[in-house]
DNA sequence: TTGAAAGCGCTAACAA
DNA sequence: TTGTTAGCGCTTTCAA
């Protein structure tokens, strides 16, 4: 930069002020100041420049995903980047995979960077240890679980809602013998209670309900399947949080040819669903919509906005595609 | 950090060497400012470090994908983070969109982050335009497409290999109607021309074999199978060039009850491929493999090699699931 | 409208 | 082993 001021023949600051847009620059300097810079190929350096800006603003933000390559994740992280991209902001993404020291040390990495904000999914149960002290004031939006221990935003599903809708239509088609395969019951948990206290209200006994929690991957929420279907009074349906879980769940009725006698309900939505025999029935997330909603809380909060945090609840949708509209067997 | 060494009773220097791990510390002050550090809620703030340090590496690459949402990108991503986490590396991820002007804005938006190196799925015919003069020598690895106007590493899939593959894979199997459904010409290329000519080695009039390129989503794919299906002479077999112009066929023969008389070799892996009816034999790129050989090779362009830039290629895997084994009607 | 000086928080080089 | 000084490239402040 002081480089350019000298080929142009101007101050240093002159050409910080032509670079940044600012105004008060007549027009002939500017032409001398862009000239030189385009001569010398010369790029302005905003790491430098946020050093000095009042804030110290980096135009950055920090995303921490369960995992970059999951869909959900995945889709959340393009609606954050098309909110963000507009306002010139670069979005740090990194995947947790379920441990909260590797969250702890992402969050420090992206602390270390001095992003503007942050935006994540929480796996720790509470972010007392995983945000420092020192950046508890620091923008940030919580995403599918409020946080515990620290006072901002969240954006949630409607989860508890959606799993008890699951669990009325399921019993709406006839069924009383219901499963519940989760993943992690902490993160999951407002899903299960949804679906069991539904059942509950509707008079069943919810302790003859199977619920199989800890399924991390869609093998182990097959076999789970293949369990229950295969002991005596088998479940006639089966709700599923999340969208491995229901994988496996279509693989067990499939070996067993049960996929056109069990009922299937499951939580998030995945390409190719309607396109299944029988078509899956599903509670469709809106990561879209949740990536827009943080997004823009992040920015107010970025821009100052210091109102009491807020929760936003965003609907999701059960979408009927036939597995979830199937009757037991008379 | 001079307030940190103020509360230490030491000087500045000793505070970078502790928070930075360097040697030659005694234990003893190692531990006061360690305890300094703690009680003022310090932490050490990398960008300006970066701005002092040789090569002035700010330990953060950017990573240009077509969307971050696509499953490809999205594992490529994963792969490449996997890779450079364990370097304190972090990733600035972002999506062109198939838009030349957004790549370059893009790569501009980076290069003023300072970023310690680029991967890239080029968007624009040639990086003369998108790469400023200033940058070249940034170590840069791209991804698909080896770079037109600029030296660099590339790392691909064997396309026009593996596309022959599928065409042989489907001969073998006595189609000689075949219809190629395709995305960008440009982009794709190699794939076409692997698979056209691989027919026409075996004799075939490649005139007769209707191309179809251009197709941008999973609806215009699955108009263009439905056209083709309903001309007169229809295709036995579709070879696609991209998972969701698969998707568009799998819906065209679906509707059209053809789904185990017309086969299909889709190019791309995809989640329950294998759950199809019938399930959808596919050419498998390893988006896993080529992320990580694309990050070691920045890895190396930052630590110093200067080596010629090269092609890597990943070979990718043809997988038999019986939509690509059907034979034609006799 | 323009420019000079100070200093953001840090690390390299060197001195003690 | 420790500390001092200079300066990375920029923006702010303030003076011209």
């Amino acid at each position: 930069m002081r480089h350019v001021a000298k080929v142009a023949g101007v101050g240093i600051k002159t050409v910080s002020r032509v670079m940044n847009d600012e105004p008060d620059v007549s027009e002939a300097t500017r032409q001398r100041v862009l000239d030189a810079s385009l001569r010398l190929n010369y790029q302005l350096d905003m790491v430098a420049g946020s050093l000095r800006r009042p804030g110290r603003q980096t135009l950055s933000i920090g995303l921490l995903l369960p995992r970059v390559a999951n869909p959900f994740s995945s889709r959340l992280h393009r609606a954050i980047e098309n909110a963000l991209t507009p306002r010139g902001i670069a979005v740090f993404a990194a995947s947790m995979d379920d441990d909260p020291d590797r969250e702890k040390a992402l969050v420090a990495a992206f602390l270390g960077r001095r992003v503007d904000g942050l935006v994540l999914t929480p796996i720790a149960r509470s972010q007392i240890h995983t945000i420092p002290e020192h950046s508890r004031a620091l923008p940030m939006v919580f995403i599918e679980r409020e946080p515990l221990g620290i006072d901002a935003d969240a954006v949630v599903t409607n989860n508890a809602v959606a799993a008890a809708h699951a669990a009325s239509h399921l019993l709406a088609h006839g069924h009383t013998r219901l499963a519940y395969l989760g993943d992690r019951a902490d993160i999951q948990g407002e899903r299960r209670r949804g679906f069991t206290g539904e059942l509950e209200r509707a008079g069943l006994y919810t302790y003859r309900i199977p619920v199989r929690e800890g399924l991390h991957n869609e093998e182990s929420a097959r076999q789970a399947a293949l369990e229950l279907l295969g002991g005596n009074e088998p479940p006639t349906a089966f709700f599923s949080s999340q969208h491995f879980i229901t994988f496996g769940v279509i693989r067990a009725l499939k070996e067993l040819r049960l996929s056109r006698k069990v009922a299937l309900v499951g939580f998030d939505d995945f390409a190719l669903a309607d396109m299944m025999d029988p078509g899956v029935t599903v509670i469709a997330q809106h990561p879209e919509r949740i990536g827009k909603v943080a997004a823009e809380r992040l920015l107010a909060r970025i821009d100052g906005d210091d109102r009491a945090p807020e929760t936003y609840v965003v609907p999701s949708e059960l979408i009927e595609r036939g597995s979830g509209e199937l009757s037991p067997a008379p």
